[in-house]
RNA sequence: GGCCCUAUCGUCUAAUGGUUAGGACGCCGGCUUCUCAAGCCGUUAAUCCGGGUUCGACUCCCGGUAGGGUCACCA
């Protein structure tokens, strides 16, 4: 077989709409996206809304939302349709049920005569005697034909060990108890997910089904499926758990998993989720200890051979690291862009100039994990000083020890420095070297802090020779002199 | 309870059966320093337990233990 004719790899990330997307559901789509990328492949968003009593209305939208913030883009699916549209199974009924069918014409399905009641009461029963409950148990004799008005179920028919092979997990298998007459088609008409995923996975020709590893338990159930409707099965890629960060459960929506979307609004860049993502169950293994990659790196070292087994806790300090790596990375006008907008929902710093902002951004830089905080520090007012005079209060002008007196001197020598340095020089490595040898032989805290107190008003701050530069030479010198004055 | 999966520093993890068990985040400490950050350097810290196979086991096998998943007309 040569390379061409090899079969493409087609992957698919299958959400229901039922709500938000948090970090798990996120990682299934990333690694999914990954690999098909990797591959030259497809990657297939489907809808997978076959329970209209659990789905939230909004929830597709914020899905490919989600989705397109991180990037994973998708060659065919609901928005944009494909060779084997729809992309949302509630329209696809018609497909299903000419499966179902088939299925049930050739004794391969039944349908099921008891009531939800009396299903209950079978399952109530098995609790009580600390068994598992099995419909196998109850299966009818002589079921009535399916006419679509009560569920249909599958007959499993070869009641044995399962086994399989998982391209993360290795060669899993089974016994008999895992393997039950599931629902294909429920009384409403639509199908289980047990039922519509395999036959669009295949329908629409998935190569490769990446999940999560709750699937493992039902997988032996899909493969009877397979076998009974005759058609190949894909590989099966399972992926490990995420637990929450007290790592003693699952990560879930009702134990407060985050909306991914959340972790935009509180400023985390895309390409720094990515990276962060991707390393939660996989890295690329020997010999390479970085861990700030690119997308581009990600999609070229990723081997669904280097997926972990066991599962992983949400370690969100470390994302706030891998965030702060990727914004020190960002290009300088991206940054300063990303600044800009922030600075924007602030009415004081709306009509900051561009040249302000490159001025201050290094300081910004230097300061934020996330972009919210950002929006933090100017909350609090830590940048207002470069809009608005700071209000000064005498005795913090003084450092410690120091007095009014010596104070006014060293202020008044600070400004005749400023005044002799050149304005091609105003730099804030310039303006230190004509500082410090002064303010080294007088003592530095008192010559300093007075100055950056002057300049800025805080008692935290960045150093007085970037204030000086940022500020300018006049605004400078006539903040000081305004601390000179009250002093 | 049945079935299934998993197990290396606090956390994420590396290690063809042979390493002083490596890296990263965090913590702690130091350097720098007028303050706050940032930066740099360093310390601490792990193979779940018990057997076996082997000259040699984090690695392979068995048995425990612990955690997770599943046992829906949910996905």
């Amino acid at each position: 077989m040569t390379k061409e004719n090899q079969k493409q790899i087609v992957t698919r990330f299958a959400p229901s709409p039922t709500g938000f997307m948090h970090i798990g559901g996120v990682r299934t789509a990333l690694f999914a996206w990954i690999f098909a990328r990797k591959n030259n492949g497809k990657f297939i968003l489907r809808i997978e809304d076959t329970d209209k009593e659990r789905e939230v209305p909004g929830s597709i939208e914020h899905i490919i939302e989600s989705l397109n913030w991180l990037g994973l883009n998708w060659d065919e699916g609901p928005n944009i349709g494909g060779p084997k549209a729809p992309y949302i199974q509630s329209e696809r009924l018609e497909i299903y049920k000419k499966y179902a069918q088939t299925l049930a014409d050739k004794g391969l399905a039944y349908a099921d005569p008891y009531s939800k009641e009396e299903i209950q009461a079978f399952r109530e029963t098995a609790e009580k005697e600390k068994r598992p409950f099995s419909y196998r148990e109850h299966r009818p004799e002589n079921p009535p034909v399916w006419d679509g008005s009560t569920p249909l179920r599958f007959k499993i028919t070869n009641v044995e060990k399962t086994k399989w092979h998982d391209l993360v997990r290795g060669d899993l298998e089974a016994g008999p108890e895992a393997l039950d007459d599931f629902i294909l088609i429920k009384s409403d008409g639509y199908p289980t997910y047990n039922f519509a995923h395999i036959i669009d996975d295949f329908e629409m020709g998935v190569t490769h089904i990446f999940r999560a590893d709750e699937f493992i338990s039902s997988t032996p159930n899909f493969i009877a499926l397979y076998n009974a409707l005759e058609i190949t099965r894909p590989e099966f890629v399972t992926l490990p758990p995420i637990m929450g960060p007290d790592g003693k459960k699952k990560l879930s929506k009702r134990d407060g998993a985050k909306d991914i979307l959340e972790y935009r609004n509180e400023g985390y860049l895309p390409d720094a989720i990515f990276n962060f993502l991707a390393f939660i169950g996989w890295n690329p293994g020997a010999g390479d200890d970085r861990e700030i990659f690119s997308r581009k790196e990600i999609i070229e070292l990723f081997k669904i051979e280097k997926i972990q087994t066991g599962g992983a806790n949400l370690n969100e300090e470390k994302l706030l690291w891998v965030n702060k790596e990727h914004i020190k990375r960002m290009p300088q006008n991206d940054f300063i862009s990303s600044v800009r907008k922030i600075l924007n929902e602030f009415p004081i710093f709306a009509n900051a100039d561009e040249l302000l902002l490159k001025k201050i951004s290094p300081l910004i830089l230097e300061r934020i994990e996330t972009f919210g905080d950002l929006r933090k520090m100017i909350s609090n007012g830590e940048l207002d000083y470069f809009i608005n005079k700071p209000v000064l209060i005498k005795e913090k002008i003084i450092w410690k020890d120091s007095d009014a007196q010596k104070t006014k001197e060293y202020l008044e020598d600070a400004i005749k420095i400023i005044e002799s340095i050149s304005d091609s020089n105003f730099d804030a490595e310039n303006i230190k070297e004509y500082i410090w040898d002064y303010a080294t032989e007088k003592g530095r805290g008192v010559v300093l802090w007075p100055i950056r107190y002057s300049l800025s008003g805080k008692d935290k701050s960045p150093d007085p020779f970037s204030l000086i530069s940022i500020l300018g030479k006049k605004e400078s010198i006539a903040r000081i002199k305004e601390a000179i004055s009250i002093l």
